[in-house]
DNA sequence: GGAAATTAATCAATCGTTTGATTAATTTTG
DNA sequence: CAAAATTAATCAAACGATTGATTAATTTCC
């Protein structure tokens, strides 16, 4: 008799991930963990150490998945509104696609408890602002954009995306919109891709 | 002699704001908020009835006081950029000079438990929701604003502001900037009410 | 057979809440 | 007015439940 094999850590992270997404890393339980994941209590500090080692292994196994996503932009011999368009459009799809997961990490991000992660957290968006700055600034210096408050424009594009994701269903969209419907989704990206191409294109290059 | 008048349902309620808003609902303990405020921690059961009924109360106040402070703008006989350029600086103001809270706030939002606080903030931010809208919409009928998606227009208003706030100190402004510090706070207010409503006049305003 | 994986049982610590008693202030009563 | 009765505020201690973590025994797998 072969039971199925089930790789519990994998289990373990999964479900952990999914229970921090929902009620917050205080709010959940190292016993929740465990029946949500199949697996012994125990099997938590045996593959992880702590609670707090599955949120850190979770944390740095998306980080370094998302580092991996980016830099290829600044290569392609395009304008910088173009450039600017393609971050825009990542930058939507990415976190659109793991709205559970950076929910989470703004609400961690929100704490001024758990320094490591904060910090972990703060490095991988210091990364994607430099890019954007740098495509802005470029902008600006040869001529292209307006000359804008660049760190106010980055705060502009990430702070409307995260508004779309955090904002309650029934308060952002007209309708009741849900991002777990994959067709909602993909309507809310579109608008939001849309909405943030438009506004950088008219503001960013419109002379006054 | 008179011993100082100390009002321990108040110190309750300003040690618990301060508590939740440093380690969040569920990493704050009752003899943590019991300590801080010099209260006996039966004294927080006894006012508020439950930890969660101290964190009710907090949200009541605040939300009752956020309620107070609009709905002027719009007897004005201004345009409609104007009416928005005053919600916008109001809204900057506001959000600014209440840091903590809007985080707390956020945090609380981004959780699926706890509905009757989320219904709470969802009704409270619905209200400046539908003013923004009102404004714009009028605006674009009459035909002094371009036809934009103005539900993302209201998200990038907002989530500016929420990213300006949220965002770890050393990201988001270029030097160390510290929103504690007054002269910081009041520079940063200022760059991003100039910010979106020069975005705002010349998204909505500009003619193609 | 031995290392790795898994289990049930248990640990001390802390959680939010409740208790019964005490003090201080206020109201009622004679 | 002053004694008695009532109420509100405060306290130390303890409640049962739950927390994250650990133990020691057992099973699985190569």
């Amino acid at each position: 008799m072969k039971t199925e094999k089930v790789d519990k850590r994998q289990a373990i992270l999964e479900a952990a991930e999914k229970l921090f997404c929902e009620t917050g890393y205080e709010g959940t339980s190292t016993r929740q963990i465990a029946k949500e994941s199949g697996a012994n209590m125990a099997m938590i500090n045996y593959y992880f150490g702590s609670k707090e080692g599955v949120f850190v292994e979770i944390m740095n196994e998306r980080i370094a998945s998302f580092g991996s996503q980016l830099k290829i932009i600044n290569e392609d011999k395009i304008s910088a509104l173009e450039k600017l368009h393609r971050v825009i459009e990542g930058y939507v799809n990415r976190i659109l696609n793991n709205t559970a997961f950076h929910k989470m990490m703004h609400r961690e991000l929100s704490l001024t408890q758990r320094p490591e992660m904060y910090d972990k957290i703060k490095d991988a968006m210091s990364h994607n602002m430099q890019l954007i700055d740098r495509i802005i600034t470029d902008g600006i210096e040869d001529g292209t954009f307006n000359k804008v408050d660049v760190r106010m424009v980055i705060a502009t594009i990430m702070g409307t995306i995260t508004n779309v994701v955090i904002s309650p269903n029934k308060v952002m969209p007209c309708s009741n919109f849900d991002l777990n419907n994959p067709k909602d989704k993909k309507i809310i990206k579109e608008r939001a891709i849309a909405h943030l191409q438009d506004l950088t294109t008219v503001y960013l290059t419109t002379k006054k």
